[in-house]
DNA sequence: TGTACATCAGTGAACGCGCGTTCACTGATGTAC
DNA sequence: TGTACATCAGTGAACGCGCGTTCACTGATGTAC
């Protein structure tokens, strides 16, 4: 406690990593984060349980996330960014006309909230949104694009169709499928292949039907 | 400290009130609780949080509630109740057939969801079943519940439906609602007349189509 | 109408705990000369 | 190839705070006789 002065701590800290080690710990960070989330919800995401999740000290957690915000802020970004990624490689370019199937697309969409523990992120990024309107936009702008994409999709299967009325059936499909992760995923119900049929004729008469 | 000896504590705490003053106090807690719980989350629904909001000292909110499970668990009951009593208000009992017109049902659902209070306990609900399995149980059941009275609707407008279509598009209904109350809360993103048309169309066909 | 007593409702203080955050420090790694 | 130095990564302890819970107690209200 009484050794040479220091300026302010490092310099460094909470900036992007500089070091392949420092990014690999970073994002190990965030994987952590992700599983404490998607299990216990985010009352129980403490700096503290997830430092001990990934196996290191909370000091040295906060070196990459100073505090509980920078690290809820990163996961939240990361989490819609991956979707978001994932949801374009289902779709294709949204200018394009290199899409998959529509009837492909749904199966896979469908197929990717089977994943509870993804459902059940998003259900916390909801809530974390309910309740903070900096994140609130950010989900916001995440739908905005998901829309935007299945809006182009519409687009290619019935081009007659004018922009207002795709933009309200890609909304629509995008409403079904989130209410769809809800019922499937044993938070408001059970897997139904009966409703997965259900659910696939409406979503294929939302992207190229009437 | 050193007062004559005692039973240990109250004979009735955590029971049922047996007096009008007690059981409007009652509802004042959790209708504060409520409040707390839809505009703040439930991390910030603490005990104390709810004393303050009602105006009561915390060890007497603990003479209705003794621990915070209690109170959560109250608070999830009611909100579960009202809200399926509401929907059967707007959709008539179950084996009956002295419902309202199918598009006059799903004008007054949409309506209720813009209640964006309502929304948000919604979606505290969701994530504190995403993280807990006996709150998931009750979230079950009153979607069950809500899918059953739909069902019932499908049959009076589509009786020669099979029992599991009618199951089935029951719960593609509930999907849509439930997605929808997410995308037009300011949550996933805005109300849109565009929007809220084709949702109708959608429920429409879902209720009485084909 | 009065009195004794049980129950209901409310008070106030203390407890131990986990939390986010701050801080001084140390060891490892890279880089300039 | 060696050395000096800056930066990166990690450690360990402490802080003040709000939390749920426990507890002994008091005042208000109802009820039996």
């Amino acid at each position: 406690m009484n050794g040479p002065a220091t300026p302010s701590g490092g310099t460094n800290r909470g900036t992007a990593p500089a070091t392949p080690k420092g990014s690999a710990r970073r994002a190990a960070v965030l994987d952590a984060a992700e599983q404490v989330l998607a299990e216990s919800g985010h009352a129980a995401l403490s700096l503290r349980a997830v430092a001990d999740a990934v196996g290191i000290r909370l000091g040295n957690l906060q070196y990459y996330f100073p505090t509980r915000a920078d690290l809820i802020g990163a996961l939240l970004d990361r989490v819609l960014k991956r979707s978001l990624e994932k949801i374009e490689s289902l779709a294709g370019p949204a200018g394009e006309r290199t899409s998959p199937a529509p009837s492909e697309v749904i199966r896979a969409l469908l197929a990717e909230h089977a994943d509870r523990r993804l459902v059940r992120l998003f259900v916390e990024v909801w809530a974390l949104a309910a309740a903070d309107e900096a994140v609130a936009e950010a989900v916001r702008g995440f739908y905005r694009a998901y829309a935007e994409l299945v809006a182009g999709m519409i687009g290619q299967a019935r081009p007659e169709l004018p922009e207002q009325t795709r933009r309200a059936r890609a909304e629509a499909f995008v409403a079904l499928m989130e209410g769809a992760s809800l019922l499937r995923s044993g938070i408001a119900g059970g897997p139904s292949t009966a409703l997965d049929a259900e659910l696939k004729r409406l979503a294929r008469t939302l992207l190229d039907g009437d």
